[in-house]
Formats: structure tokens, sequence, C-alpha cells
DNA sequence: CACTACACATGCACG
DNA sequence: ATGTGTAGTG
């Protein structure tokens, strides 16, 4: 290994990065080369002979702990199998893989994603006699999330829910299932109640780096220091202006607490923006300056002024993505950019739509990145779900999803009988099943039985297959031919290719597991491991790569991180961006829509477009909608306001009066 | 008793 | 596009 690291860092960087010792805070502002910092830091930190085993790095997403290891083994040149990058909820999954007896579950638990948990939640408000329609699950399930994690309270309001609550959580411990948090509330129990386990994990890492520090949530931070503490070696790297999770939990003050629990840490603030001109930063520190709670910071550039920014406004949706199409083509002429170096950000994902449309229409290829992921698809869940009950039989509600799907005969009836069984005997659904076909005395009708052996016999058949056998794509292949899951597909969606897509995704699963399998840098390559894997992906991680040259179409949040030569935030419009019910929620929300408008912004190399509408079409309504307040916080020397002029459509005649009115008022 | 077909409402801000 | 509820059928 032979790196030039001084040459290649500027000094603050390179101080960073030496600074391996003691705890280390860095505050990086937008495109200062932060995950260069972390690259080069750990091999520094391999240079100096650490092995790579002590190191553990925490990333945010999956996509990022991949990238990470890949550069770092490109700029170390060699493999590093025992360097640990990874998330923390694909860290604490590796902990309950190595410890979760000890709490009472087995090894084969399942982790339920977001999806399973509110399937799990309706089933037990149903039995808990709460009307179907008369509780958002979707809220009580956040709620629910808020308590396991500490950042909510019981109040006479959730006080409805306690019972639900207990309820939901021995549901899962009966079915061998974890859930999110789970991920995080249980490795932290194993680290605090059992010294030995705690012992084993800081014997094994010494040195730590957390990236995206401000997104960690208090209990995230929690789980690093108790690994972390005696050693002292913890890196952290942030940016409280680019903290845009706090409703999942994040919480920028860790950078605080950092500060109080490590006396005697080093910070280094990196200010040096390498990526935008002059004139996009100097917008951006404009901007994020309305904040009160921040620490301060200056990102400067040495390159250009370079281009104004340019904020637009039109007459609706449809408007504004014709004129970013537009301007897509123009600009892609005359720089010869190509495609993917176009970024068009939005606040939420139904805003994608209308410009969707205007690209199909101007021939102009895309991506949407978010929305629903590979493994979140209703046909691949399904198999996923034979899988589970394959690895995990006493996942009943894994079992409930598949058990009549594709049809077998198998319907309300038998499932309240064999439920009824399973009560009595205190078992899960499956074993429930099992002994109804053992026993001769069972109290359903033939068919229904002979139903039940056969899928029970399959189910079996299966498992033995999965465990005995080394090849498991090849084994899921032929299951999923026996349960005829395409002639299901058939029956289900008789119009247009609906089956042959959806068919195809299930070849994905099929082809993702032999992906999985025959990688041979898999240190463990089993069936367990692959549904906890795929399960804990996140939405970003199976976006294509950029090889593919389309424009790039996504939220703000998730483009964090990322950054495009040409930027276009469309939809900067109150209610928008600040969000309405952000800001209805708790009106001191207002600053982190303010950072959430700041990451938008700081994602641009060169163009910057901001695109509002006067009317925006919601929910099949046409309201008035006023420009972004965040707009008038931009200088007005480094923006061009561009008015696209009414055009006299049908629509537009209809509301030509007050659209004079409102031309005059904004005078 | 299970299945089918059809009507229906709902589209969760961001992962 | 998806889930849910209902009535009618074999």
């Amino acid at each position: 290994m032979d790196i030039d690291f001084k040459n290649s860092l500027n000094d603050r960087q390179y101080e960073a990065v030496r600074m391996y010792n003691g705890p280390v805070l860095i505050l990086a502002g937008a495109g200062s080369g932060k995950t260069r910092v972390i690259i080069y830091r750990i091999a520094y930190l391999l240079q100096q002979g650490i092995p790579q085993k002590s190191i553990l790095a925490v990333t945010f997403t999956n996509k990022a702990a991949r990238e990470m290891s890949t550069r770092v083994r490109d700029l170390v040149g060699r493999n590093l199998r025992n360097l640990t990058i990874s998330t923390f909820h694909a860290f604490g999954s590796k902990i309950l893989r190595e410890c979760i007896h000890i709490l009472g579950y087995r090894l084969n638990f399942s982790i339920y994603d977001q999806q399973d948990k509110v399937t799990l939640l309706k089933d037990l408000a149903r039995e808990a006699g709460f009307k179907n329609d008369s509780l958002d699950l979707y809220a009580v399930s956040n709620i629910f999330s808020g308590i396991k994690m500490g950042r909510l309270r019981w109040t006479s309001f959730t006080d409805q829910y306690k019972d639900l609550y207990s309820e939901y959580n021995s549901h899962l411990k009966l079915y061998n299932a974890v859930d999110f948090d789970d991920l995080i509330t249980l490795p932290i129990e194993l680290l605090k109640g059992y010294p030995d386990i705690l012992k084993k994990y800081r014997d094994r890492y010494s040195y730590f780096m957390v990236d995206e520090f401000q997104d960690t949530s208090l209990i995230q931070y929690e789980f690093i220091k108790l690994i972390a503490y005696h050693t002292k070696n913890l890196c952290v790297v942030g940016d409280d202006d680019q903290s845009i999770y706090s409703w999942r939990g994040a919480n920028y003050g860790n950078i605080l607490t950092f500060e109080q629990d490590f006396p005697g840490y080093k910070e280094i603030k990196l200010e040096q923006n390498y990526r935008s001109t002059g004139k996009i930063l100097l917008a951006a520190n404009h901007l994020i300056a309305h904040n009160k709670n921040r620490k301060e910071k200056k990102l400067w550039t040495g390159t250009e002024d370079g281009e104004f920014l340019q904020f637009s406004i039109h007459d609706n949706e449809k408007c504004e993505g014709e004129f970013i199409a537009e301007q897509i083509k123009s600009l892609k002429m005359k720089n010869r950019y190509s495609y993917s170096q176009f970024g068009v950000l939005v606040r939420t994902n139904s805003l994608t739509r209308s410009i969707e449309e205007a690209f199909v229409y101007a021939n102009i290829p895309y991506k949407v990145s978010g929305g629903m992921s590979f493994f979140q698809r209703k046909e691949v869940k399904d198999i996923i779900s034979y899988l589970r009950i394959i690895a995990n039989p006493d996942d009943d509600m894994n079992l409930l999803r598949i058990i009549n799907v594709p049809r077998r005969g198998i319907g309300k009836k038998s499932i309240q009988y064999i439920t009824q069984v399973a009560i009595n005997k205190s078992c899960s659904l499956y074993s429930a099943i099992m002994a109804i076909c053992h026993a001769s005395d069972a109290d359903i009708n033939k068919k229904a039985n002979t139903e039940l052996s056969d899928f029970a016999g399959m189910i079996e058949y299966y498992r033995q297959k999965f465990f005995s056998r080394n090849k498991m794509a090849d084994t899921l292949k032929s299951l999923v031919e026996h349960i005829d899951y395409w002639g299901h597909l058939v029956q289900e969606h008789k119009k247009g290719n609906t089956a042959r897509w959806k068919y195809m995704n299930v070849e994905g699963l099929i082809n993702s597991l032999a992906d999985y399998e025959n990688d041979p840098d898999n240190p463990e390559p089993g069936l367990y491991s692959y549904l906890n894997r795929i399960t804990i992906l996140t939405n970003d991680d199976n976006q294509n790569t950029q090889d593919e040259d389309k424009v790039n179409l996504m939220t703000i949040h998730s483009a964090k991180g990322l950054e495009f030569d040409a930027v276009f935030t469309a939809g900067v419009e109150e209610t928008i961006i600040p969000h309405t019910r952000s800001i209805e929620e708790d009106a001191s929300n207002i600053e982190e829509e303010r950072r959430l408008f700041y990451v938008a912004i700081t994602r641009a190399k060169k163009y910057l477009f901001l695109t509002a509408c006067r009317q925006r079409r919601k929910k099949g309504k046409v309201i008035d909608v006023q420009i972004s307040p965040f707009i008038d916080e931009i200088p007005d020397d480094l923006i061009e306001v561009y008015e696209e002029e009414d055009t006299f459509t049908q629509e537009d005649a209809e509301n030509y009066f007050q659209k004079m009115r409102r031309g005059f008022e904004r005078e």
C-alpha cells in the first residue's frame, strides 16, 4: 500500500485522516469531501497496522456502505473481508445472529419490515375489537416505534393503544420475529445485560467511525457508545445543516451530546466546498443562516462564481414539467452533458408524476428512485414468505400470507379452525397444521385436510432441500414452479403484460438468491442470512447504478449525498417546502424544512433551477399556490426570476381575472 | 365453504 | 394499482 495521503487531501482533510486516536468530531459541510476523508482515514488506519477486523464504520444506507467498501478496497488495492462497514441495522442484525438465543429467540428469527408490522397490527387490532377504519395503523405503528426507541412516552391520548402494543410485542416474540426497531434495541439489551457479550464486541472492535452522524437517533448513539466508549477511538462525521430525518428519530443534538460525553475531543471543520459554484454556495449559505439552531460554519469555494440561479414560475405543473424538459434538452446540447448529469428533485414522491409525463412526451430517458423497492413488491413478498416459513415455521404472519396463495382451498373456516387448535395447544399455526394432519379425529372436512397435508408436506420437502443442498436458487425455482405461481399470476392479472412483468420480478428474486449464494466474498451464504439481508435493504439499495444515461428524478431526501451538474428543484411552493403537514405538526419544524431545501440546493455543481407553479392540481382539485418563503431568503443578486407568460388555454381563461389580480399583488 | 367477480375507496411527506 | 367488502355461484 503506497498512498500519498498528503497530496490527495487538503490540510484539514489530512489532519482529520491522521488523527486516529481518541474522540474526533468532523463537521463536514456539504460537498467538502466527507466521504473521501472517511475512505482515506480507513486506509490510514490500515497503514498504521491496525487490523481490519478491529475497524467498525457505520453508514446510513447499505448503498453507502457498499460504496465505501469498494472505494477503500480500490484505494488500498486488496480485498478487505474482515473490515466491517455496515448500517446500524445491519450491524444490529449481525449481533442478533450471533447471540439472540440468549433473549429467548431462535437463530432463525424473521425480521419484519414496516409493511409486515402494519399487517400484524391490522390482525391484532381486529382481534382487539378496534373497528377496521377507526384507526390509522400507519400512525399507530409510528407511535409504537417512538415508544420502543424511547423518543415518545405514553400520553393520555396514546394510552388506548397500550394493550395493542404489548400484544404486538408478544406476538413478535411468539412468531420468533423482530422488527426494525428491535434490531437496535435488542443488541443494546444484550450488551447492557450480559457483560461477556459486551466484552466480546469490545475486544473485537477498537476503532469506530460513524458517518452522517446528524442522522443518528439517541438510541443508535447509545448503541455505538456502548461498544466504543472504552477505547474512545470514536470518530463521528456529520453536518447539522443536513439533518433531515428528525421524523424517524434523528437527533443532531447528538453532536452536542458527543461533546459532553467525550471531553477533550478534537474538532475539525471541513469548510472548503469542492462541488458548487460560488453563486450556488453563497445562496445556500444565506439560506441556512436563517436557522437559529446550528453550529456556525462558512462554506467557501475557490472556484468561479458561475451562473445565476434560475427561479421560474409557471401556470401549472404541466408547464413546469415542460419547462424542465426543455431546459434539460438545451443544457444538454449546450454543454454536451449526458442525461445522468441532471437531477430533478421534489419534496414528495407524488410530485414526480407530472414531470415524468413531460419527460415521456419529450423523449427524455429518466429513472425515478424511491417508491416501492423491489423486495416490497407483492409478488416478490409472496415468494419471500415461502422462504420465511421454510426458515422459520413459527412465523404465523407469513404463514397466513401464503397459506392460500396461490388458492389451494384453505379458506376462512379452515384458518379459523387451525387458529383454534393452535390456541388450544399454544403452538404456532404451522405446528397446528402438522398436528391436524396427523390426528385422526381432526374436526375438519376431508378436502381441507388433504390440502393442509399437501401444503405441509411441500414445505417440509423444500425445507429439507434448502438445508441439504447448496443450490438454494435452483430449489427456489422448483418451488415456484411447484406451486404454479405463474398460473396464479395469470389468473389474477388477465389483461396486459402484468403477469409477465410480475413473474420477471419473481425470477429477479431467484437470481438475487443465486448471486447471494455464489458470491465468493460472502462469508455466510445461508438462507437465514439471505432473508435477514434482503429485509434490511432500503430503497436506495437496488437502484441501478449510474451506468445508465438517464435523468435522475427523486425526492430531496433520497438525493442526500448525491451531486449533479444541473439540479432542478420543482414545486418550490409554500405548502410543499415547507410542507404543510410538517409545519402543522410543529411550527419549529420550519428549520428542518429549511435544511431540506438547503440539501436540495447544495446538490448542484454548476446549474440550479428552482421552479414553482401558480396553480397545482392536488387530489383532483386545482388550487392556487404561493411561492415558497425560502425564495426570499436567497439574495436577489444571485437569482434570476422568470415568470412564464400566461398561456391562454381554456383552463387559464377561467381564472384569468384571478391571476391578473395576483400578478398585481406581487408587484 | 371457498371462489369469483365486481364495486369501492384510497393513494400514508420524507426511509 | 392495491386492498376490502359484498353478492352470487359451484
